[in-house]
RNA sequence: GGCCCGUUCGUCUAGGGGUUAGGACGCAAGAUUUUCAUUCUUGAAACAGGGGUUCGAUUCCCCUACGGGCUACCA
């Protein structure tokens, strides 16, 4: 039945927490799985009336999945016919859905308050509201018709809770794991609708689902206990026929130690757990993104769609249309992953290499810019040339570049002065003199002047090859210095030979 | 505690009844290089344990251990 449905998938983040590695994959998974079907993905924010008001938090939703190239078909800023698509605008349809469960003795409405339920888990450390004890409590199963109609006209607070059967068996084929099977009395009677008329997500995200025809849902393993709810209600609703396929993600684990990734794991260890620079609404701390921190967004989508995902060969590196393209379910993994920053790294690595000049030169303009250096274009372009296999991130290109824009400030005298002698001295002049006649100024042509010169002095090749990197680069480092000779220029080139001098003479 | 999910090199993983258990990151060594990086070559490094089933199990089944998730009027 839901192989001949339209594929429609859906991502569904809170605007409370911003958008880690987790929820990113979670999107991308959706989205590949979509697109690869030839299906649509949908943007809902699941926000609630105490979580809607986060300034700027759905904004910085939807930059981040633009970012990674995830771009919804329908979405708060991009309405199709499924709207609206932000949870808090759909509050009136909810309420109608849980009186719905009610009446059909499928749900039932709870007194009680969060203050006697701590009371309840205090006397009992394993207290659940289930069908052991909901006759002691205060609802619309233990009350008679009339206390129950009273308290409801007198408008005493109250939840709708699912009425979980006593003993049956509720289980469903996970795309990914496989028939999964709960037994409905270890399952507690789950709140749907708060007293505050909102409802929890278990109501939410099924009624909401059902309203958007989705078809299959892909989420992180962390719903997989509450999966029968879900299933249940589908099912209580009348809905069943149209339930779609689930699909529970593996989770994005700690680097070291165990657990869920967490946005502290990023501080502690120094890597970015968000798309973006994200600042906690409630704290202010500012937490450095991927993007931020000079990942390219075709490296981070790589690097995640690998994290649980293969094509069964031993390629490592796609790009998005092939990742659409070659994305199939049954090569999820099931286990978790730790989280390798090492290897998110070489990811990005991989793609600077890739990525074409052109499409980098922007970036890297930038980086200079902090720097306070303006600098032709094509210029850039040619050192780029020579430095892009050097960088990890694109900010690299200043500390491997630098010297190209700026004549080096200090000199690594050290490893020229304790073997410098007025010979030295004497060859640099001479190469000085000899450069500033010379009209060709490209590296082939510098190059054998400079070595028919060390032969003639009877130095060593290394005794002044590395003096002269030094003068015009400051360490070292760096690519070919006759590149660097040419890209500088005679002009730069001379003077830094003279600027450099005195210091290794002293 | 209860329930659910999982377990191949340090990490991400491929594989699958008979394999020298493959790749990548990282690590180490070597080659190249005027330096650093790149590149190339090589190396160390894994089937959690115990029972079955089987001629044979890392692969299938069970148990144990370990890890993780959930157990809110949060998602």
């Amino acid at each position: 039945m839901s192989s001949q449905k339209q594929v429609r998938v859906r991502f569904a983040p809170s605007p409370t927490g911003g958008l880690h590695l987790g929820g990113v994959r979670t999107a991308l998974f959706n989205y590949l799985f979509a697109k690869h079907h030839g299906g649509e993905f949908i943007l809902r924010i699941e926000d609630t009336d105490q979580t809607r008001f986060v300034p700027g938090a759905e904004e910085y939703i939807m930059e981040c999945l633009a970012w990674c190239g995830l771009n919804p078909d329908e979405s708060p800023v991009k309405e199709g016919k499924f709207g609206p698509y932000r949870q808090s605008e759909r509050k009136p349809s909810y309420r109608q859905y849980a009186e719905q469960l009610v009446a059909a003795g499928k749900a039932y409405y709870a007194f009680d308050t969060p203050e006697e339920l701590d009371q309840q888990r205090q006397l009992q450390p394993n207290f659940r509201y289930s069908h052991e004890n909901r006759l002691d409590l205060r609802n619309s199963l233990s009350l008679s018709d009339e206390e129950t109609a009273k308290l409801l006209a007198e408008g005493a607070p109250h939840t709708i809770r699912i009425k979980m059967p006593e003993d049956e068996h509720v289980s469903f084929e996970d795309m990914i794991r496989g028939r999964v099977t709960f037994e409905t009395k270890l399952v507690d009677d789950k709140v749907l609708l708060k007293a505050d008329g909102m409802p929890t997500y278990h109501l939410a995200v099924v009624v909401d689902d059902h309203a958007m025809e989705i078809s299959h849902v892909f989420r992180g393993e962390e719903w997989l206990p509450s999966a029968p709810v879900h299933i249940l209600l589908w099912e209580y609703l009348g809905w069943k026929d149209e339930m779609p396929e689930w699909a529970h993600l593996p989770l994005i684990l700690k680097p070291d130690g165990n657990g869920k990734l967490s946005k502290r794991d990023g501080d502690r260890l120094g890597f970015p757990v968000y798309a973006m620079n994200w600042t906690d609404p409630k704290t202010g701390d500012l937490t450095v993104g991927f993007r931020e921190r000079g990942f390219l967004p075709e490296a981070f989508v790589n690097m995640l769609a690998l994290l649980g995902w293969n094509d069964g060969t031993d390629q490592e590196l796609f790009h998005m249309e092939e990742l659409i393209e070659k994305f199939s379910v049954d090569r999820i993994s099931k286990a978790g992953a730790k989280f390798d920053f090492e290897k998110a790294k070489w990811y990005n690595q991989e793609w600077i290499k890739q990525t074409s000049n052109a499409d980098l030169l922007p970036q890297v303009n930038a980086v200079l810019k902090e720097h306070g250096v303006e600098a032709d274009e094509n210029f850039t372009n040619s050192i780029l040339d020579l430095v892009k296999e050097r960088l990890i991130y694109i900010e690299d290109f200043w500390e491997q570049a630098s010297f190209f824009y700026l004549k080096p400030a200090q000199y690594d005298v050290d490893a020229v002065k304790p073997k410098w002698n007025a010979d030295k001295t004497a060859f640099f002049q001479d190469v000085a003199k000899t450069f500033a006649e010379q009209d060709t100024w490209t590296a082939e042509a510098l190059e054998p002047l400079f070595k028919d010169k060390i032969a003639a002095s009877g130095m060593k090749m290394g005794e002044l090859m590395m003096p002269f990197r030094i003068m015009l680069v400051g360490g070292k480092f760096g690519p070919d210095v006759f590149k660097i000779t040419e890209l500088l220029g005679k002009e730069a080139v001379l003077d830094r030979i003279q600027a450099a001098l005195p210091q290794f003479e002293g």
